[in-house]
DNA sequence: CGAAAAGGCATACACACGTAAGAGATTATG
DNA sequence: CATAATCTCTTACGTGTGTATGCCTTTTCG
């Protein structure tokens, strides 16, 4: 089905970021790092080109330099993603996950009024027909 | 606070084995792997030391083998693993992950039943005092 | 008893990762 | 215009990772 090599850490990192610019230059992404990550701009050249050969992005040229775009949807890759690290520390089971967050991870008063609200809506979506 | 070096995914494969068997040689993770992973005894052995080695394991000599344990508490790792995840990916929020799970990954009816479940009873237990 | 099995410890090795330097081309600037 | 600044492309390099081999010792078994 999928089959591009995984992103690492700092791959998904720098990913992100040309996703949220939607097309992005060496120095785009570079200017857009946050506060405090220092990192050189050929080593940011150095994984936009390793995500164009992991079949992540793509790039066209503009003058002499190089607009980098994602080439798969930035929602399919959470997706993978997510699934595979459910699979990997939760054999696979979302609703753990779900309950760690919930138990142990920042869900806030807020938050959790906002996750009731989405159950009750889905409720009555309920039985979406594709 | 913490800082032992991350774990790596087949490390992490491998710590989950020895936190259910509680206390583990490296024959006993080796038969614990699941159906078709098959790898080396001598790969085991070099996890299991690797993991001792970062300070998730500790080991005691048993006879002429070693007996493996957690160093460090399971439910300590996944949150931290959990954490590193969700700041790396959704920005240290935890709430669109859960939407995420919820909507696009598999969470069935029954699922969504246990959730509402725990969020009421949380309601309870409301504003747990620090 | 002597060979095979089972352990440990040390070492290996190819490939991934994070980070970048070097070389050469183009563009901007004092 | 000569020099500095930018870019790309290629290559590098230490460390991590996945997977094991080698060698030595202690058990076990035919």
């Amino acid at each position: 089905m999928n089959q591009r090599p995984a992103l690492s850490k700092a791959e998904m990192e720098i990913a992100r970021i040309v996703w949220d610019l939607q097309t992005a230059t060496v120095r785009d992404v570079l200017e857009s790092l946050p506060e405090g990550r220092e990192i050189d701009y050929k080593t940011v050249q150095t994984f936009l080109r390793r995500l164009e050969t992991k079949g992540y992005l793509t790039s066209k040229r503009s003058g002499r330099s190089l607009l980098y775009t994602a080439k798969v949807r930035p929602s399919q890759v959470i997706h993978e993603t997510v699934k595979d690290f459910v699979g990997r520390l939760f054999d696979g089971e979302a609703l753990p996950l779900v309950e760690h967050l919930i138990r142990e991870q920042g869900l806030k008063e807020d938050d959790l009024q906002q996750l009731k609200d989405m159950l009750s809506h889905l409720e009555s979506e309920q039985t979406i027909p594709e």
